[in-house]
DNA sequence: CGGCGTTGCGAAAACGTTTTCGTGTTAAAA
DNA sequence: TTTTAACACGAAAACGTTTTCGCAACGCCG
């Protein structure tokens, strides 16, 4: 078991210093032909790579980026980090990853361990709780110690970094006035409580989208899912109170589902009550995900190209690790939705 | 925007050397009281944390556990890397992450770029280029550097390391015997080629089980699927292929497949095909990933249990990074399956 | 032969820590 | 008063790089 070689060691074996050899691997012209060949030479027998460590001390930068998402298991954040991944790469970054697990703890936990010298910046997407306590004193000390962040999706006005967001407003109006376009008189709505942003403007989407259709939003088709029903453990609840709104309301013929889950679970009730898909029921549900295309009928949904979006993220923070002489100027990208129509639609 | 300070702007700041400062922090008794105090306090003030590059370059560790796996945007290893990311964070370890997207060169590249310093140990699972190629020659020398390496899930043998692998061959016997004993008489099995280990072991269960039970197995009923259809891009000629082996074996009436998604087309097939699940045809997956749980009808699955998978990893590098001094011993260890029974069987 | 420019290399600092080993001061013991 | 021990602190090395600067040796020109 040899361990690492570093430049020492080759000098030594060489009886040369230090300095000559790492002119010579670098090419310096201030060192002669013969050495530089004689160096180069050892170090590929012995297949020497130079410290990243050493070198990120040295330069005060580690090319890696941070990357800080409420949950890994999670068909839109994975698709996320590939995105950012696929530039970072390219562009000689690392990427290195923290779960917040959607604790506000544990984000700041996180970010602590990354923020002392692992990493030159954040790309990060906040947690719910963090959104629920709107404590953001950790991104604003983050930033005043020169550390770039970029935050996608989930993001808040207060703090000024880049941003990458899909446009949800834009997205869910779209979505529902497709729902509108195919003869839908009476949609109904799945959302999430106000306090989760996309939330809020998903459901501002769909008032939008009736409003500019000449049609009254009718509060009884509104449903706000609490979040804790959200995990897997409470299917049945969830699935009940999709149920309790599709009995109450036999006239729906439109659902339109801020997710994948709710979209589905909405399928699966409708299903249970008789309600055929698209025929009765038209449905379509928000973030292209695998449950959507495989899902019989396969759903329609608004997609929010999360690759993009992480791709997108990646190319801010590198740009501004990279000109960080340039004078301070924030950017909020935002990418388009797109409706991809499937049968659960007429 | 203040720069981090450092040790250094301590001393300075209150007219003492570095050491004194480093030592009063970590409450060395050699220093007095007073000073103790005062360097603590102003240390608290400006929130003062020490550098961790500097501490990795000291230490020669950096806490850093690299994973490599071939692809995120997949149910089973998001979830291993959850698991992993759980018990690394609780033993004070982050986790940074590399894509293989399934190719050698990129599984070399990243495993390349991490273990110069970047991290302590790898948590990995080979892609199939590197299978199929065969070549690990990038194990060898990272092992030989010094630097442990934990296998999940796709192992190789020839490889002398610590391993974490499910139990394929009695999962999928015991999914089989499932079929059996629910009434199945001419079980297909959906599987890959037979280079991918998991899915050679899986075909293995199928046909261990079909032998002990006396029946004999029938060529026909192997579909071993090349792994290009596996793609999102194919999942037509995926179907066709199914759908000829439903329909040249009419007889079929129980199918066990090595995935989710072969599973989901199987049964997408079969409703084309008006064979009623799980009365005329019972299906049994492998994987238990969101598709299963939302698919309709839900899918009986053999769970694999990622997310342990990722915590045994985890918890073996950590324990051989921390006692390097043991003698050289390899666990592998097997995850036990487990079946997960929905309404794809009776 | 003296001065000068070039060539080839090494010493040392710096990045931010921790830790070992002195060392000067003071108080207690002889 | 002298010796010793405890106390409080600082200098320096080390981790592995890169880079600036200095400096010898050499050849060339005048």
């Amino acid at each position: 078991m040899k361990r690492k070689i570093t430049l020492k060691q080759i000098a030594r074996e060489l009886d040369v210093s230090i300095s000559t050899v790492s002119k010579a691997l670098r090419n310096s012209k201030e060192i002669s032909e013969d050495t530089r060949q004689k160096v180069q030479a050892f170090a590929k027998l012995y297949n020497y790579r130079p410290n990243n460590i050493a070198l990120s001390l040295k330069n005060r930068k580690t090319k890696t980026i941070g990357i800080i998402i409420p949950e890994i298991v999670h068909y839109f954040f994975s698709k996320v980090i590939r995105g950012i991944e696929l530039v970072a790469n390219k562009r000689g970054y690392n990427v290195i990853v923290g779960l917040s697990n959607e604790s506000f703890d544990k984000e700041v936990i996180n970010m602590e361990m990354l923020a002392n010298g692992s990493i030159d910046g954040f790309i990060l997407s906040i947690s719910k709780e963090t959104l629920l306590q709107q404590d953001y004193h950790h991104f604003y000390e983050t930033i005043n110690q020169g550390m770039p962040i970029v935050m996608f999706d989930r993001v808040v006005n207060e703090v000024n970094c880049d941003k990458v967001i899909v446009d949800d407003l834009k997205g869910s109006k779209k979505a529902v006035e497709q729902l509108i376009a195919n003869g839908c008189k009476n949609i109904a709505i799945i959302t999430t409580k106000d306090y989760v942003s996309v939330g809020r403007l998903r459901t501002q989407g769909y008032l939008e989208a009736l409003e500019e259709n000449k049609m009254e939003p009718q509060s009884e088709l509104i449903l706000k899912i609490v979040e804790e029903l959200d995990s897997e453990d409470h299917l049945e609840d969830l699935e009940a109170e999709i149920e309790q709104l599709l009995v109450n309301n036999k006239k729906i013929d439109g659902v339109f589902a801020v997710n994948e889950l709710y979209a589905l679970t909405a399928m699966k009730v409708a299903r249970r009550l008789k309600k055929k898909i698209p025929e009765q029921l038209q449905v379509i549900g928000f973030t292209d995900g695998v449950l959507s295309k495989h899902a019989t009928p396969s759903l329609t949904t608004v997609s929010q190209h999360a690759e993009e979006m992480g791709k997108k993220a990646a190319e801010l923070l590198i740009n501004k690790l990279e000109n960080e002489d340039e004078e301070e100027y924030f950017e909020t990208h935002i990418i388009e939705t797109e409706i991809i129509k499937r049968e659960s639609t007429k």
